[in-house]
DNA sequence: GTCTATACGGCGATAGAC
DNA sequence: GTCTATCGCCGTATAGAC
């Protein structure tokens, strides 16, 4: 019975390494973010979400804005390294695969949807050009995943850009919430259905849907 | 010689029907959410851009919600008025027309752009999904727009969904300010240059483009 | 129809204790 | 590493004059 701590509910927070608290900081930012926007968003609703204060969440990024830029380059991150490991796992497959990987990466990218952060915070800084620093961000970014599916995946141009327009359509669908309405709206049903295929049981399984 | 009013330059503002006045503040008003979003943007810009006081923006609307809906409403109703004007048009031309109407929809679609608001404003509303009175003004407008080209222009609904798509890929790269780089950035030209075809022009024009 | 003045709340950020 | 307290700005909205 040496060192006994928490034996009730612990009101002070755990004292935790700061690389593993930015990520927890970051992972609930993405979450915040993604539904309220950069300016929808305040820093203590992202503290709540990580369970600290919100000082705290600011002490530890500087400003909102570092904070937003950094959610901007991790959910990046993720998307990149998700489409180039189908892009790999394509290349050591056989020639002439079952599965083309157009499909496959569609697939991957629909199935990011399981952390609603990713797509839309990358979505939310698309939208907003307009600010200097997030803007610069956001085309950089944007075009950083053009060149991806353009030299990685040797998509063609048209390819690469009907493909990303399939993207934008996906995210928009996401982040107008139609997925939380499909059970009570025909169309919305019907439009869901054909956009997504077979993967959208995914797309469905992710948004905490419910008639209304 | 009589009622000589206006000499210098007035301070004062003159005095205008309310009804025109509105169309003037939502005139304006579409610009501003259109850069900044609906947290961004401030009601004090949008009195700034329609050189009026602050409180007589919300004055007039009532909250800066309100005003934002009707923003909404404005730029959805001219959208799809234009759809329906090119429909129509195709309907009283020859049975085998030249340019298939799915071509000249996405036409008429990236002329809108004249105006950066109209289309900028809606997709700034499809990314709130989350708000309880945007969010569902955004879901309705968005299964209207998918209607019309389903039921008015006789698209399949994959058509639909894949014209919409290019609608959001267009939309997403005027948000990001893409054009405003064109003539700086090889990947960026591309892109664009694959992405909008004969109709680049138009949107590099309607973007205040130079390099950087 | 339009303005000035201002109340009031909220949010990002800083100071400093533990 | 984390919190409490708090400052100061900014933004929406109201009151009321002209």
């Amino acid at each position: 019975m040496s060192s006994v701590s928490k034996t009730t509910a612990e009101k002070t927070s755990e004292r935790i390494p700061a690389a593993q608290r930015r990520e927890m900081i970051l992972a609930s930012a993405s979450q915040v973010f993604a539904e309220r926007g950069y300016a929808g968003a305040t820093t203590d609703q992202i503290a709540q979400a990580a369970q600290i204060s919100q000082p705290y969440v600011v002490r530890m990024f500087g400003t909102k804005e570092k904070l937003f830029i950094e959610v901007h380059a991790r959910a990046l991150d993720i998307l990149m390294t998700t489409l180039r490991g189908v892009i790999a796992r394509h290349s050591e497959a056989d020639p002439a695969p079952e599965h083309p990987l157009a499909r496959d990466l569609g697939y991957a990218y629909i199935d990011l949807i399981n952390d609603r952060g990713i797509l839309l915070s990358l979505m939310h800084s698309f939208v907003l050009g307009h600010d200097p620093v997030i803007g610069a961000a956001a085309r950089s970014g944007f075009l950083d995943i053009y060149r991806l599916l353009r030299d990685e995946a040797h998509f063609s141009p048209a390819d690469a850009s009907s493909f990303m327009a399939q993207g934008m359509m996906f995210n928009t669908l996401v982040a107008t919430g139609l997925p939380t309405i499909y059970d009570s709206d025909d169309t919305a049903a019907e439009l869901l259905d054909i956009t997504c295929g077979p993967k959208l049981d995914t797309l469905l399984a992710a948004s905490g849907r419910g008639a209304i």
